[in-house]
Formats: C-alpha cells, structure tokens, sequence
RNA sequence: GGCGCGUUCGUCUAGCGGCCUAGGACGCCGCCCUCUCAAGGCGGAGACCACGGGUUCAAAUCCCGUACGCGCCA
C-alpha cells in the first residue's frame, strides 16, 4: 500500500496583518503535519494586484515565526527559490496558471467571456427581480468565432471563464464535515483567469495545491462554499484532489465575528502587548480543537502527539481574552526566572531596567504575579527608582500614624548584623511586641515605605532583596527623618 | 434570495443510545492559607443539552421539521 505523504499549507493572502483567525488555520495546518510527520507550506497568495503589500509578507512572516509556527517551506527557506515546488509567491507563478488555462481552453472547458461589468450588473439585477440566484448565464459560452475575432479586433479584453457541468450533483467529501453535497446547476461558469492574465483565487490555488503535492486542505469554513468549484477544475484538470478540512469560524467573545472592536485581533498586537507566543499558540490550539482528556495546557510535543482533525470542533468558537490572559500566566510561572527575563527583554528595555544588577533577585520576588511580558518591568521598577511612584493607598499608610514606628524601626534595623530574612523577620516581629504593635501595624506601613505600593512580595524577602542601605534609607525618607 | 454549515453552563469544551439528577477549564462568588497582592487548596452558583415532532424499553447522543446565527454566490 503506498501511502501519501502529508504535505498542508497555509496559504494567506498578504492584504494586511495576520489575524488570530488565519493563525489559528496556521496553527492547525502546522500540528496536523506534525503529527503526521509531514511537511507543512507556506505559500502567499499575492494574486490580489491592488491590496497585496510587502509589508503584509513581512507581518505575516513575523507573526508566524514569533508564534513558532515554522513552515518547512516557502519564503526564506533553503528551497524558497529552488526547491521542486518553488517558488512560493503565486505572482512569480504566472507562466504555470497562463498554461493550464491554455489548456482548459483548448479543451473546450473554458472560454473567453467579453461581457462588461455593466452586462454583469445587469444580469445580477435582474436576476434579483426574478429571484433567481444571481448567477453569471453563460452567454459567452458560444460566441461564434466571428463575433470573437470582431470583439477581439476592437480590443476588448476577455477573462477566462471555466465552464461548470449544467446538471448533477458535486460532493465535497469534508473530515471534519462528512459529505456535503452542492447541486452543480447553481454553480456558476467562474472566472478563471482576469483580463490582466492573473489567476483568480480559486483557479491559482487548485493549480498550486495541485503542484505542490498538497495532500489536506485545512482552511476556515469560509471556503467551504467555493470547494464543489474547485472540486470540478480538479476534475477538469485531471488533478487528483486533495483531502479537505474546513475549520470554524472564530467570533468574538460576544458571538460577531471576531473583529478590531473586539480588541486585538492582530498576531503582531499580542506579541506587543506582552503575550508570551507558546501560550498564544496553546490557548489557539483550543479554539476549536480539544482531546477527550479535557486538558488544557499542552507541550509542543503533546500537541504534536495529540492534535488531531476528530477533535475538531463543527461550530464556531468564540475568543476569550480573559482565558487567554490566564494561560500566559500560566505558562510565565512555569518559566525559569532567566528565560522569563529574556522574553521580557523588550519591555524590561523600554523600562530603561534591561541589564540592571539585582535584576534577577527582585524578579523573583514577584515570581507568580506576571501574567504578561509585560508586567515585569512594572512589578519590578520599585526596586531601582530613586523616587518611588506613590499609590495613594501606600501614601496613607506611611502617614502620621506611622512615621515615628518607621523612624525606630530604621534605627533599629541599621545595626542588624545579618540583613537576611530570617533574621529581619525575627527583628521586626521583635520589634512589633516590644513596642506592642500589631505586627500590622508594621508591616504594612513598612511595606508601603521601600516599596511605594500596598501590594508586593513577601514583606522579609523584599526587604532581604532590597538591601541594608536601600530599605534605611526608604524608611527614613518615609518617617522624615532624612 | 438561493445553496451550504452550525446550535451542550457567560466562554472554550467532554459526551459519539443506558455510566448524564450532563464532566472539566476560564471567568464569577465564598472559605482556607497568609504580612499585602498573587499563587495554591477547598467549596458554590451557573446548561430544562436552540425549539417542535418522531424512532427506541431507553436520546444531549439517531431521523425529520422549525427558529436563530454564520458563510458563499457579491
């Protein structure tokens, strides 16, 4: 039995950012290779002359490669420019859709169609006073010679149109849909070729995905719709088809479709924001997508191992930022302290703290507090600032009530031989009943004092952290003694 | 408008004819831990399985309609 090799690809177009939809079809296309230890392909569709963007190329790449999706082939591989299937931009393509539409056409399964945009318009229209589907009717299908030459000679420009079966039925064999079938009578003689000899979407994509030997089209529900079409130029074509899997659509978490109202809805916003990548690509993972285990946090191998098309889901998924923000602590607790500091390194170097001594040290104090990247340099500024930035709460705390307890305290922790957290718990607690203080009453005021916050690491370790000469010179400074 | 797809707690989902008076996770609430905030532990509220009909001894699970949502034709 010879058994096809999986070969996927995601295919975007390069008209914008990438979007957490198309990432996560990324994603899927990625695990599903993976997991059958194939080759996953990138190929961008830049068939669209006036929205296609280099910029877009570059985001999408960027966004891929940041959220570790790392496509075998395509742009910036070894076999970009001269692999078998090279290369991966359709526009640098053209010669192969211009000679199998040559071929369609001398087949007879396609033909040239003048009509102009307002004939088109016009059988739109009153295909919609009729209430009939609006459907292209196929008057080019038999222009005379003649009248081609005529039209020709008076230079009018022809797209190529593919000629669709009148009667019988189209099945769509779907893995995550079963069969589905489309009555081929309601499919209309589409576009092929434009005037301008660039392929249209659905006519360049069965070409590439037929020369690339993609064995599983894994794409969003969207294209579900366009598959009998496509289905048909295969057959046309004598292309074997690939097998299909439309994914479901993800909204946003008040069931729309998920758009920039809804708040990030770019890959690249998210890295911006701080989001750790494996924790995006883990929380995308499970857009749509589960194992019976019901688990939730997956290593890139688990995935490998695990994902699988049965386990997607038929209907859409809404994205829920909070779930998100949940995993991307998750996953920044489980970091080494190092490893999160060099995922923050860009927010720890707009923090203007990159590379400061004790950076490490205090970090860890705040260890289980970051949810995002993010959050770092903010949890961990206090320690270097000369002026703290005062929250009201701690102001109040270090108020009359509290200045001279803060005074004696420094004066008491001044001539602490070993300025260590145990032996500054023992002092302070020492302290508090020799006074008959609540340790309350101390620790908070104390914590307020060299942090400028109510909210912190445990009280002796920060201190510990913080160091004899900062911690007294902060309490004194607070008790005004200074 | 036609065709297609979908419908289990607010959200992601488990479930594939009896184990379901529907399980887990996020979020929410409460308690515990505790020097604060987190983290962690424990518990709680939250789903008449869209609705209506069948099939069956038995249905969230199979079949048929309806509604609603979404996609494609644009």
């Amino acid at each position: 039995m010879t058994t096809t090799k999986v070969r996927t690809r995601f295919a975007p177009s390069p008209t914008g950012y990438l979007h957490i939809g198309g990432a996560r079809t990324a994603l899927f296309n990625w695990l599903f290779a993976r997991h059958h230890g194939g080759t996953f392909v990138l190929r961008i569709e830049d068939t669209d002359e006036v929205r296609s963007t280099h910029d877009s190329v570059d985001a999408i790449l960027e966004s891929l490669r940041w959220l570790g999706v790392a496509w075998d082939e395509g742009p910036e591989t070894l076999e970009a420019d001269r692999g078998p299937y090279a290369p991966y931009f359709q526009m640098k393509r053209l010669q192969s859709y211009r000679d199998r539409a040559r071929k369609l056409l001398e087949a007879g399964k396609a033909y040239p169609c003048y009509c102009t945009k307002e004939e088109l318009d016009e059988m739109r229209r009153l295909a919609q006073l009729e209430k009939r589907p609006p459907r292209y009717d196929g008057r080019c299908r038999r222009l005379a010679d003649e009248k081609r030459r005529e039209l020709e000679a008076a230079g009018k420009k022809a797209v190529l149109r593919f000629r669709m079966p009148d009667e019988g039925t189209t099945m769509v064999p779907d893995l995550i849909r079963g069969n589905v079938h489309f009555e081929n009578a309601l499919l209309q003689d589409f576009v092929i070729m434009k005037a301008s000899g660039v392929p249209t979407y659905n006519f360049a994509c069965v070409i590439d995905d037929h020369a690339m030997e993609i064995s599983h089209v894994i794409r969003g529900d969207e294209h579900l719709s366009n598959t009998p079409s496509q289905l048909q130029l295969y057959a046309a074509l004598g292309f074997k088809a690939p097998l299909f899997a439309h994914l479901s659509m993800i909204l946003g978490p008040d069931g729309a479709k998920l758009s920039k109202r809804h708040g990030a809805t770019s890959v690249l916003e998210y890295r911006d924001q701080g989001y750790y990548p494996k924790a995006l690509r883990n929380y995308l993972a499970l857009l749509g997508w589960a194992t019976t285990e019901s688990q939730e946090l997956f290593e890139e191998e688990e995935l490998f191992r695990k994902f699988s098309i049965e386990g997607c889901q038929k209907s859409p998924a809404s994205f829920d930022p909070a779930k998100l923000l949940w995993m991307d602590g998750e996953y920044l607790r489980k970091l080494p302290v190092q490893e999160l500091l060099d995922a923050a390194k860009p927010f720890l170097e707009k923090a203007g703290l990159w590379g400061k001594p004790g950076l490490e040290k205090v970090a860890t104090l705040e260890r289980e507090k970051y949810k995002l990247l993010s959050d770092v340099p903010k949890l961990v500024d206090f320690f270097f600032k000369d002026e703290l930035d005062w929250t009201e709460k701690a102001k109040k705390l270090v108020g009359d009530g509290s200045r001279t307890i803060l005074g004696d305290l420094a004066a008491e922790l001044s001539k602490l031989p070993s300025f260590t957290a145990k032996p500054l718990e023992e002092a302070i607690r020492g302290f508090c009943s020799a006074k008959s203080l609540k340790t309350s009453q101390v620790f908070h005021p104390v914590r307020a004092a060299v942090s400028g916050r109510t909210e912190g690491p445990s009280l002796f370790d920060m201190l510990e952290v913080l160091g004899r000469e900062k911690v007294i010179e902060r309490l004194r400074k607070a008790a005004g003694s200074n």
